[in-house]
DNA sequence: GCCTGTTCGTGATGCCAATCACACCTCGGG
DNA sequence: CCCGAGGTGTGATTGGCATCACGAACAGGC
């Protein structure tokens, strides 16, 4: 870390001139100084329920640090993880535009930190500034895609080898020159693994003996390594 | 029908401030003449596909009259039906706003009238008038919504009898002071519900007998009654 | 009227994954 | 050091639903 000219996390936070999909980057500079007055950052521990699933919206958290999972759950308990979202995504934007209740409960997987910017203000700088207007709209879009992703997956999808196939190819980077086999960092129980593909907790231990049998991945330690890729994607589309 | 004033079909359709959740309703004087222009209407006859999942969105279609089913299906087949629009509702938004491929299949389920609204022109349309961009990422919104008890239901929702039930109550008036049960139109074939709630025809046959035999319904001709509300409720949140 | 194609009802069969049960492992804290 | 809690492996059992296989009912066309 250590950010330069004196910039610590937190005025940085909302400025990230990489990644151009992220909602508040390369904005004009008015609009950025504009966000930066009505927002409000702060640190949350691991755990923390940023908002949750049928809550009154108050406002949007733009993630700066850590990682948090979307969720929802039936009356009964059973819960589905329909994304773990990290550094410069935005949550609750849809509830908050809309002003319908959360759809989902947002919870820090680790400690991180966000900016809060409060529904009245977003929307006041919104009319203001209407080209970021249209920025959320095509957000809002890419969020309809993910969402209609994930219908497919859970519609069309039958088996769960087919869903944990297709969950590993996601995790996957898709660089296709790699010659050698990609590693990663597993930070997922096999108990939230079942609740991102829909299916039990003993199914997922299964599914990872069956793919180690059947060499497809491999585990060191906490690092999973996926080694044929053709043939996941070959049992995606079986 | 027989529209007052000299008014066709064609004149009145975008037109409609009875509902202003439409899109395009409501809107200043200038913005609907600048519809107007941009807007290209046409008579469908039944089973025709306005767009195909996969395509490269050309642009909207505002539904005027008769119903659209939309849809996705997987390479081998098997298709999930994830909407029945209606006069009013605009098709393709998303891709369109987010030019992206279709995400789904809208094809008329009987003849109909949409107007077609170009990309580029739309674009340049919500440019232009920005208050009606804000409308459009409210839309968004709102289909993220339908998409999320979408995602919801197939997540969530183990056996076909509860998803089933919840089908029932979607279509079933919500209107809590009615005591005589409600009646509707089944226009819709045992198939096309057993793609709405993504099990098997034959189970959607089983369903209609079990649920007539717990007197949950009842069928006259193609005319649906339900019967019992409340124990439909209870087996949603079995 | 008949004939063809779609839609619908219902039995028999088999399989896959949820569930229950329990042992084991690993890590961090007192 | 041990202990407890959360996480993991794996067997046995079971039930629910997909699938196959019909035949019946119902259209719509000429």
């Amino acid at each position: 870390m250590r950010a330069p000219y004196g910039l610590n996390i937190i005025d940085n936070c909302l400025i990230c001139p990489v990644r151009e999909e992220h909602l508040f980057c390369n904005l004009p500079l008015a609009a950025v100084q504009k966000l930066n007055e009505i927002k409000s950052t702060a640190v949350y521990p691991k755990s923390t329920m940023l908002f949750i699933e049928g809550q009154q919206p108050r406002g949007v958290f733009v993630l700066c640090a850590g990682k948090a999972k979307l969720s929802t759950s039936s009356i009964e308990g059973k819960t589905i993880i329909t994304k773990i979202s990290e550094a410069g995504d935005v949550l609750g934007l849809n509830a908050t535009i809309s002003n319908r209740p959360y759809e989902v409960t947002a919870e820090m997987m680790e400690p991180g930190q966000a900016n809060f910017i409060a529904r009245d203000a977003l929307l006041q700088f919104l009319r203001e500034y209407g080209e970021v207007a249209l920025r959320v709209a095509e957000q809002l879009s890419r969020n309809y895609y993910t969402a209609y992703e994930e219908i497919r997956t859970l519609g069309l999808t039958s088996s769960p080898s087919e869903k944990f196939a297709k969950l590993l190819l996601s995790w996957s980077p898709d660089a296709e020159n790699a010659t050698e086999p990609a590693h990663l960092k597993l930070t997922l129980t096999h108990e939230e693994i079942a609740e991102m593909i829909g299916t039990s907790r003993e199914t997922v231990s299964r599914l990872f003996s069956d793919f180690k049998k059947k060499r497809l991945l491999q585990l060191k330690g906490s690092t999973l390594i996926i080694r044929n890729k053709p043939a996941l994607e070959k049992i995606v589309n079986s």
